[in-house]
Formats: structure tokens, C-alpha cells, sequence
DNA sequence: CAGTCGACTACACATCCGTATAGTCAAATC
DNA sequence: GATTTGACTATACGGATGTGTAGTCGACTG
């Protein structure tokens, strides 16, 4: 049992301040989020935020400090306990998992520095994953490969609203969160090209990098407008 | 030429203000840019804005509109001049395009109901397009793989930032963008598990899909933590 | 018991925000 | 020329914000 999931009149009025102040930034970001809130949500006043946090940036650095923390704490319990099996442990710290991870996802949005260093910090495991012959196809560019792969699971994590709406369920609970999960492992287990457009966009790449500064189609990582293409990135 | 690519001093104050509305909401968020900030950076008086806009929700709505009226007039353009052969008109065109879609992927974020609208559309025509038959693969759920998709693409967008960062180049010009549209087209075109490994992870959620609530691994659509153990959503 | 300390509340203050309003000026119209 | 209209500035206002501060209360220590 890992501090988070103590009832929440077990804890002191400062790490209920702490944890309001999570949840709230992860929910509405950090500038919507106001000291008045989050006394409110952690049932005190906003002069006691003051005295435990001195300021609203030096709350925000405990959050990122406690989130970072609660991931890496987490991690170590899984491991040494082998709470991994543990049905009982992972559906008590599950709800905790997801809360840090909205934090942290929400925060590269906000401008939070630990949230970048992390990022960072993924993209070099990611990048070392795949410089380890692990995958069945060994990426030409590991470095951009592993970037790109972080951004693209981190911005499911920030959409999981619109992803829900989409899917008129949510993707948070259990049933929701399965039927992404297949989607996802669909997506990165099956060619969403065939091995000749494969090629031909591979080709068209190669024109573009021997060219000039920007001379032809745009292919931007498609966003809203041109996924509707198909993955044309 | 599109209104867009005009002189700033061509254009109305009107104009003006909206265009730098739109540049400020896409880069700082909604609520961290004023009304005085987008007065200032059109170089008019907080006034004029109250004057063409009314309220700051009425200029986002203007706002919204004109993002998604200048995405389609975009591709109406390119599909009527045969603009995609056209380089001179893509390389004028792709720094709006660019914008418009930042402004759309933010907007997501700080909960627009025109971006989330949008949103939905693009799940609806990624979805057509995964049942149309033109994936080498179909998949099984197309709606949630087309929600993901769209995500994941609208992810690299709205954390361009963090990924420019750890490529150490800025992937909206031109040879980041090659080099990230690389990464990106070898992660949706090389299988990231083995096909036993992807057969195991299916029988996982069959395995979980078979339980009651929440009874074992988290497998939480990955973003910070979970990635290092690889794609394992 | 007196003093100290930490947790806590209540309130104040300066600044900033979105919104409101009065006034000016130039161009167009009658 | 007089009037109207739209574009525009300057200023005000009420409310919200982050920050600051004084005071209370209970627990602990010497």
C-alpha cells in the first residue's frame, strides 16, 4: 500500500493540498487552476497553501517532484514484490498509475520542465529498446523512431477525452481501455501500408531530403486535415 | 493566394486581431493569453478587440471558425489549381497550415467544442477509410483503431516541442520533418512485436475482456512509465 | 505552567483580468 | 455643410488572482 492510496483523512492536510492540486492541474491545467481551488478541493484555506507551498510554481514543482516520484515508487514495489501478478495491488494503484500520468502529460502542454526532462528520459529508453535488436525490424533512425512513438502514446493519454466522446465509452475503465488496447496493438502489429506504397513514400522522402528547402507537398505529421489521406505523415 | 499569406498591413484590424488570437491561443493556450496580449501583438487597443469580438469566447469562436474555414478553403484550393504539384503554392501555404492545425491540436486541450467537432469528423473519415478496404489489413474494431490513429497523429502535433527537443532539430522545418515522417512511417509500416508476441498480448485482453472489472496488469495506453517495457499498451 | 512551534484560518493588498463606456476622428452620404 | 457610421483610443470598473500577514489553537518540551 503505497501513500496514495491512504484514506483520505489519513493524510496530513499538506499532501491532500498536494494531491487537490495534481488532480487539478491534470484536469484543467496549470493557469486555470487557482490556489482558491485547490484549498477548496483539499477542504482548507488558501493561506494554508501558502504556508506549505510558498507559491503557486513551488506547488506545481512538489507536484512534478511527487509525480516522478510515484511513478519510480511504483515501478520498484512491482518489481520487488513481484506485484505485477498482484490483481489485488495493481487494481489499488491503477487509478494512481493513470492520475500521475495525466499530470505528467498534461504538464508538456504546460510548460512543467520536470515533464520535459521526462519526456526526454522516455525517448532514451525508448531510443535504447530499440537499438537492442528487440524489434523484429531494427528502425533506421532509433533516436526519431522512439521520439515519435512517446508523442504519439502520450497524446493518446492527452485525448483520452475525445477518444471516449469518439468512442462512446470510456477509455479510462476497464472495458474502454481493452478496446483501445487492441486498437493500438492492431495499429503498431499491422502495416497500415503495403510494402509498395511503402516504398513509393520512402522514395518520396528521399526526393524531398536531395531537394532545396521546402519545394513540394507538405506532408506534415497529419493531424486534424490530412489523416483522412491514410497515414501520409 | 489565399487571404492568409497577405501583408500584415494589407489586412483589417479585424483580421489582424483574429490572426494573432489565434497564433497566441495555439502557443500559450486559452487562458494564458489576454485580451490585452492579442491587442498588443495585433497593435491595437484591448478595445477595438471588446469592439469587433465582444468577449473573449466570441473571439475564440471566430477563431475556431476561421481554423476550420481556412483548412477546407486550403484543401478546396489544392484540389480545384491542382496546388499539390505546385510548389511555390505549398511552400506559401504550409507554414498556415501548420498553425491551423497547432491551433486545432491545442485547442483540444483547453476544450473548444469546435476542435473537439472536428475531431470526431477526422475519427469518422479515418474510420471510412479503415473499412474501405484499402488497409492491407483490416482491423477488427475500426472506429477505436481510427480514434487511436487520429490521436497519435494529433499527439506528434501538440508535443512538436518536446519532440524538436530530443531530436535536437526542430521537426517543423523542413529536414526535421523529413526525418520525423521517416520514423513515423517506419513505426505504421514495421510490425513492433513478433507475430507470437502480438498473439500473446491478444489473448492477454481476451484473457481480461473474460473478467470482471479490474483484476491484472494495468497496460494503461502508455505515455510516461510504461513505455520502456516497449509498445505494450 | 510558560514558552515554542507547527498547523491553520481569516483577511488584506496590489495587480491583472475581462468587460463596459465615453469620446475622437475620418470617410461616406444626403 | 451637416449628419451618420464605423474604426479606433483611452479609461474605468468589478471581480479574481497570487501573495502577504496577523492571529488562534493545540501539542510538545523544558
Amino acid at each position: 500500500m503505497t501513500r496514495m492510496e491512504r484514506a483520505n483523512e489519513d493524510l496530513t492536510a499538506k499532501a491532500r493540498i498536494r494531491d487537490a492540486a495534481l488532480r487539478l492541474f491534470a484536469e484543467q491545467g496549470f493557469e486555470a487552476t487557482t490556489i482558491r481551488g485547490v484549498a477548496s478541493a483539499a477542504g482548507v484555506s488558501s493561506g494554508l497553501v501558502r504556508h506549505h507551498f510558498g507559491s503557486k510554481e513551488a506547488l506545481r514543482d512538489a507536484c512534478d517532484v511527487h509525480a516522478l516520484d510515484h511513478a519510480m515508487a511504483i515501478k520498484e514495489e512491482a518489481i520487488l514484490a513481484g506485484g505485477l501478478a498482484d490483481s489485488t495491488f495493481m487494481a489499488a494503484v491503477y487509478p494512481s498509475i493513470l492520475l500521475m500520468q495525466r499530470y505528467l502529460a498534461r504538464s508538456l502542454v504546460d510548460g512543467s520542465p520536470s515533464a520535459a526532462a521526462l519526456f526526454d528520459r522516455m525517448v532514451d529508453l525508448a531510443e535504447q529498446w530499440a537499438q537492442d535488436g528487440r524489434l523484429p525490424t531494427r528502425p533506421d533512425d532509433p533516436r526519431a523512431f522512439a521520439a515519435a512513438l512517446v508523442a504519439m502514446q502520450t497524446g493518446l493519454l492527452m485525448l483520452h477525452d475525445q477518444v471516449s466522446r469518439a468512442l462512446g465509452a470510456d477509455v479510462l475503465d476497464a472495458s474502454g481501455h481493452i478496446r483501445l488496447g487492441r486498437a493500438i496493438l492492431d495499429i503498431y502489429t499491422h502495416p497500415l501500408l503495403t510494402d509498395d506504397q511503402a516504398a513509393q513514400a520512402r522514395a518520396a522522402y528521399d526526393q524531398l531530403q536531395a531537394r532545396a528547402p521546402f519545394s513540394s507537398a507538405p506532408s506534415a505529421p497529419a493531424a486534424a486535415g490530412t489523416v483522412t489521406k491514410g497515414p501520409r505523415p
